[in-house]
DNA sequence: GTGAAAGCGCTAACAT
DNA sequence: ATGTTAGCGCTTTCAC
């Protein structure tokens, strides 16, 4: 990668201010010339360095996207979504991957700092136990537009977009409760993370607000495992007072719900009613019909990054951005009470 | 981001060269030096720009990663463990998503050498059919170390780490026979795929080594898709002399198959066979025991990666490398033959 | 319309 | 052990 600007401009018999008009549309160039240095342009087969551009003009036109697990699609779907608008708007992704570590997420921060990126977009680390007060310091003095998606910063007040997962929760648990059930159990999620205790909290106000007493016995508290949930499910099935639907926090338990309920010879929803939180794809795929709480992923990721470049285009304003998306009740028949 | 080397510089009463030295490691720096330097550093929050080392050490440390599909989670295991390797290493990643849209992929190509990337890591579009000269051209004439994951690039020849489709294929065929499975029908992929014809003759290979003959009846032209699986499927189910088991080319065609075995009451094994090619995660976890070849995607990723790195360090090099990884076949039960 | 030259923030000889 | 200086490849005034 020798050729550069001068090469070029020296080929075309011309100066580097030259060719760098050409490059960029600005300033008047005659057609004559433009051609001459275009021509050059291709015969050398020359390409500009955008790191070199990058420090002249102060703009790497680049975001940074910070991830817990990149191989989980749901992750997947966000970037895809971020990736679109960022396409559309010229924008570069630097990836990383945390592992869910806290660690990592911190070094990525950093990282990206160094990179002199214009944003960044950043699922936290579901957890919100251990924030270190290096972590928070860090973030807090990056000096770079931040937006968060589906997973707050404790402490911290950041632009973001959000789920409402009390809504998505309070919704399909009234569905339960509109088709006739009274008993309906919850698997919630690691109670350290936000989104589990906002779906417990969706859970309760449904049979609250339907003047059905909320019993201790039928809240279960999970870690988002399937292990975990499959376990619990077994217990489910055992209980002499048995409730007859369950409301399940994510789409990860709602599988070991599903293996539990196969080796007992559970039909869903005759013997057991079930919603989930978040889709499973391959599970309506192979007709296995579980109703779920549609978290919209891909559109989190697109509206994430359009608020980010309108951040960018605004810097004075300095008011924090926040927008709830109301996740979608999709209804595929597990949800029925069935006498 | 205003704060400079030179800032640190005169904050600490020293020239940029003895910053840069304390940052770098590099050269001699008194004890007493180094401190006043680091506290200027900390004081004033500073952090290097990554942008203007580049440029002046003409090397980024950052390669590119080019994905047909993000949010599945076979891309996204393969970026996991690209990731993996590269933090290690102090790469950074950047990301592009081409949708399989092999304008996007050329695109994607352009941008990464503007940003002077060291290498680039790509899971090609799998369809070869319509590699335009341009494309072709653009990625021959790189200039940059290119390591393709699971793709081929039609009339080229790069570094590689791929999987051994054939013998995948051929392993679960044969393993269908050993069963005591004499009818067996496959499932194809998109023919211009190169993965789908390596493992259409990795069938072909089992039977004839095992003195099946191959009858055309059988073999059944699928396009990756879980609907056209699912027609397919409903048709085999009706045919008079009906094959005992199926080996089905893609993951996401064995969806479709499941969808029509449980409208048809088909029990696996027990009425029909199966042995996909790739991992569902998803049924494996709800206790549906269905085999599997499994394509090694995390360890193709590091594979990959390292195999960069390793190019990097050996530029002068010029013969191309390529790995062969031997999928493993994981068995559930699925193929089983049941009188 | 086009060129000269300064500067973006850092590194790497070369001096001292 | 530290400072001076000349780039790295590009953009952008300011002249002409």
């Amino acid at each position: 990668m020798a050729v550069t600007i001068d090469d070029i401009a020296k080929a075309a018999g011309v100066s580097s201010a030259t060719v760098s008009r050409v490059l960029n549309n600005s300033g008047y160039v005659k057609d004559e010339t433009r051609e001459k240095v275009l021509k050059a342009i291709k015969e050398l087969n020359y390409t500009p360095s955008a790191i070199a551009r990058s420090l002249s003009k102060k703009k790497t036109n680049t975001i940074g996207v910070v991830v817990p697990e990149i191989n989980n699609p749901f992750f997947g779907e966000i970037i895809k979504g971020i990736s679109e608008v960022a396409d559309e708007h010229n924008f570069n992704l630097i990836l990383c991957n945390t592992d869910e570590d806290i660690k990592k997420e911190l070094r990525a921060l950093k990282l990206l700092k160094e990179q002199r990126i214009e944003g960044i977009l950043i699922t936290p680390t579901s957890t919100d136990s251990d924030y270190s007060s290096e972590y928070l310091w860090t973030i807090e003095n990056l000096g770079i537009p931040v937006v968060l998606i589906d997973g707050h910063v404790k402490y911290s007040n950041f632009n973001g977009v959000f789920v409402d997962h009390i809504k998505g929760a309070y919704d399909a648990v009234k569905t339960l409760i509109d088709e006739g059930h009274e008993k309906i159990a919850i698997i919630t999620g690691r109670m350290n993370s936000r989104p589990a205790r906002e779906r417990l909290a969706g859970y309760k106000k449904a049979l609250k607000l339907h003047n059905i007493p909320i019993k201790e016995e039928y809240i279960f508290y999970g870690d988002y495992t399937h292990e975990k949930a499959y376990e619990i499910t077994k217990k489910i099935l055992e209980m002499k007072d048995r409730p007859t639907a369950i409301f399940v926090s994510s789409n990860m338990m709602v599988l070991g719900c599903i293996k539990a309920f196969s080796e007992n010879n559970i039909e869903i929803p005759k013997d057991m009613a079930i919603i989930g939180f978040d889709k499973v794809e391959v599970l309506n795929i192979i007709g296995m019909n579980i109703s779920f709480i549609n978290g919209p992923t891909i559109e989190m990721g697109k509206i994430a990054m359009k608020m980010l470049i309108d951040i960018l285009n605004n810097s004075q304003a300095t008011d924090t951005k926040t927008i709830n998306l109301s996740p979608q009740l999709v209804l595929k028949g597990s949800e029925k009470y069935v006498r």
